[in-house]
Formats: C-alpha cells, sequence, structure tokens
DNA sequence: CACCACACGTGAGTC
DNA sequence: TGACTCACGTGTGGT
C-alpha cells in the first residue's frame, strides 16, 4: 500500500528513485527543472489530493444548497437527503405536468402560430386565432396591442398563462369593421405572423436562446 | 499507512498482537470466540469498507434515479448533475408558489373551516361558506354531496382545485328555500362542520397523517 | 504527459 | 462496543 505508486512512468519504489541520474543534463533547451523525481512525485500527489478536495467541495456545496432548498432536511444524512430531492423532483414534476394540461402552460421554445378560423366566409366576420410563447417582459402587451391595431384588427377574445418568466397567449382577432372590406386575409396571416415574430420571438437568439439560468416569475397578468 | 490501525483497543503493531495471550479463557461464560485479534482485526476493516461501500452505492442509486428524472444529465459528472437538480427544484419551486398564489391551491395539511357570510341577517339568504383541505378520492363528491343535502343547504357555488393527491374545496352555501325559517345558523354552522370533518379528514390520522410517499395525481375535478 | 472524475479503503467522529 | 457517516488520500481509467 505504502509502495504502490507504481504506474509506468514513476520508479517501482524509493530506493529504485535514488538509482536514477540526477546530474543536471548536457542540453539547456531540455534542461528539465531541477527537481528530484523524489519532489516531482510528491508535488504531483500534492496537486492531486488538492484536486480531490476539489471537486469534493463542489459537490458537497451543490449538496449544501440542496439542503437549503428541502425543509426538514437539517440531520439527514447524503443518501436520506438525495431520497427526499428525489421524491421533491418527482411531486413538482407531476404538480406541474397536471397543471399544464388544464392551463395551457408556456413552453421554453419561443413561437409564433397563426391559423384561420371560418375558412368557408373568406371576408367577413373571419376569425384569425394567433398564438405566441416567449420571455415574459412588461413592455410586451404594449408592443402587442400597437402592432394588432396596426394591422387594424380588433382582439375578439385572448387567453394568457405567464409563468417561471415564460408567456404563453392565444388571441382571437378579426378585421375591424371600418377597415377595407377587401383585404385578403391571406396576406394579413403574413403580416400578422410578422409583427408577432418580431414582438414574440428576440432577434439575436432565434431560438435556442441563451436562457439566464435564474428565471424570473411573474404572476399571471389578464388581458382585458 | 500500513500499520496506522491503532485505536485504543487495538495493538500497536502486529509483533505486539502476537505477545497477547490466546490461551483459553478459564471463565467460560465471557470466554470470547477463539478468533486471534489478528483476524478480528481483518474482520473489523473488511466490515468497515463492505459498510462503506453499502453507503457509496446507496448515494449513487439515488444520484443516478435523479439522473433519469433530468433530461441531458447523461454525461455529467455528480457535481454538474447537483448543479442542474438545484436549478430544477429551484425553478419547480417558483412555478407552484406562482400558481399557489392564483388558483387557491390544497396543502398537506387536513382542514375543514366554516364561515359564516351576511351576519346582519341572520337567517333569510343566509350564505355559508365552507372549505376543506384533504386527500382526494373518488368517492368525495357524493359523499359531500350526500351530506350537504342531509342538512338541507343548496350549493350556490364551488370552487374546488385538485392536485397532486390533495384537494382543497371552497362551496358557497343556503339554506334550502322549503327548510323550515326557524333554522339556528350557529347550530348549523356546528353540525356543517362536524358533517364536512367526518368526510375530510380521515378519523385515523386526525392531521399528522402518514401519507405514502409516492403521491397520486389526478386532474382538477370540478364540481357542477 | 497532465488533468479530471470516479471508486476504494482508511481514520476519525457520532450514537 | 459495533454500526454508521463523513473527509481524506490514493489508484485507475478516460481524454
Amino acid at each position: 500500500m505504502e509502495n504502490s505508486f507504481c504506474s509506468e512512468y514513476w520508479p517501482e519504489n524509493q530506493d529504485s528513485v535514488y538509482l536514477l541520474p540526477q546530474v543536471p543534463c548536457y542540453f539547456p533547451q531540455i534542461q528539465c527543472s531541477h527537481e528530484s523525481f523524489q519532489e516531482r512525485r510528491e508535488s504531483a500527489t500534492r496537486s492531486h489530493s488538492e484536486a480531490e478536495k476539489r471537486l469534493r467541495d463542489r459537490i458537497n456545496a451543490q449538496l449544501s444548497t440542496l439542503r437549503k432548498l428541502i425543509p426538514t432536511s437539517e440531520k439527514m444524512d447524503k443518501a436520506a437527503l438525495l431520497g427526499t430531492v428525489v421524491d421533491h423532483v418527482k411531486d413538482l414534476k407531476g404538480k406541474t405536468a397536471e397543471i399544464s394540461k388544464v392551463l395551457n402552460t408556456p413552453t421554453d421554445i419561443d413561437e409564433v402560430t397563426i391559423e384561420h378560423l371560418n375558412e368557408e366566409e373568406e371576408n367577413k366576420g373571419c376569425l384569425l386565432k394567433a398564438s405566441f410563447c416567449c420571455d415574459d417582459r412588461p413592455e410586451l402587451f404594449s408592443e402587442l396591442q400597437r402592432g394588432i391595431k396596426n394591422l387594424k384588427l380588433t382582439v375578439m377574445g385572448a387567453d394568457i398563462t405567464s409563468l417561471g418568466g415564460r408567456i404563453k397567449g392565444v388571441f382571437m382577432l378579426c378585421p375591424n369593421q371600418n377597415s377595407a372590406n377587401d383585404v385578403c386575409m391571406n396576406s394579413l396571416k403574413r403580416s400578422l405572423r410578422v409583427v408577432l415574430s418580431r414582438i414574440a420571438i428576440s432577434p439575436s437568439t432565434s431560438n435556442y436562446r441563451i436562457k439566464s439560468k435564474r428565471q424570473r416569475f411573474f404572476l399571471p397578468a389578464h388581458f382585458s
């Protein structure tokens, strides 16, 4: 055990170490530092144990922040702590999944979709269903309202859900009464998509966004 | 390192081990097993290393189930895995907290409360607000309906939220039109509390229930 | 070769 | 005292 430090590039034991030449090298450019093999060996094992200490500390730091997140996890050993963490994660995952089934919860993928309801009657009383999903931010609604107004559309209904810094919205839109009757629904759809995409999808990171690790949380905002 | 096994009840080194008496004891009732100190020492260190192995295995088992719960956590080292677990827990906790602010989410404490609205007009058109929180189960609603009907109460409105196997409900109740006008609201309150408590609070574990670790998840059920 | 992450056995502390 | 948990240093394999 004491002399088990025996990789192929280290001498088998201390005795043979002292048999190896420790004279300065004749070629200065490849002359290594004057530390002996003994010293190199010691510094290697020292740095090894220091690295191991760092690794342990990193893991233990995460464990202790987990401990802060789990109530009554004081005085639990590591395995028990991890066990309750597993339970918490399962529990919370189940709850949020359950909620998503009823609440039309935002995902973490930016998207804009435009649908065309009442296709048969092309122009009169036609409804567009526009949905988007993006990061939530305070100016979002005013920007959306301005964009919708500029396209001469009226919001007939809306369903908005904001959760965990993300927001998902569905608008029911129809052309203004006083707008020209000859408006082409397909070009309107295209313009609407462009407008919404510009507002909802951040241009720099057009999907596969770099998200900040810490999320912001807002209360659901309701469009009136 | 090899001879560092030197607690006060173990001989300092091998040599002294063999100097210790190994003759059978004269008092049979305290005659210990005939294994030598050497053997006892070996079995002790063996059981120690086996216990340590069991501990490591327990911890690693929890880590690998955590790995299954976290997508894309393959090829992460332990510290990184725990880091993303921390993020997930924070994220999910924030989301459920956010939802609880709007949704009147059930807690994990059984309770029944009865409130008295419109106190000034004692008998006519009086409203009772009855809320409960308990484990969800299929027969719950029919039992509640039967209890409410037996007390000659009418459900004017209800707000029910079921989440993670728990359910929280608020009923707005008023006495039936055709029930006697001289019904005493205080005794009605008392009866209602008794009836609801019998239904909602499991008698065996009147609070501080023993919960099964794995939770059931139901979709929110709505009272119509 | 150097670094890293893991598993292992061991010393020390607790109950 | 034994059983258990933790921190530590070391051996080892992978990159």
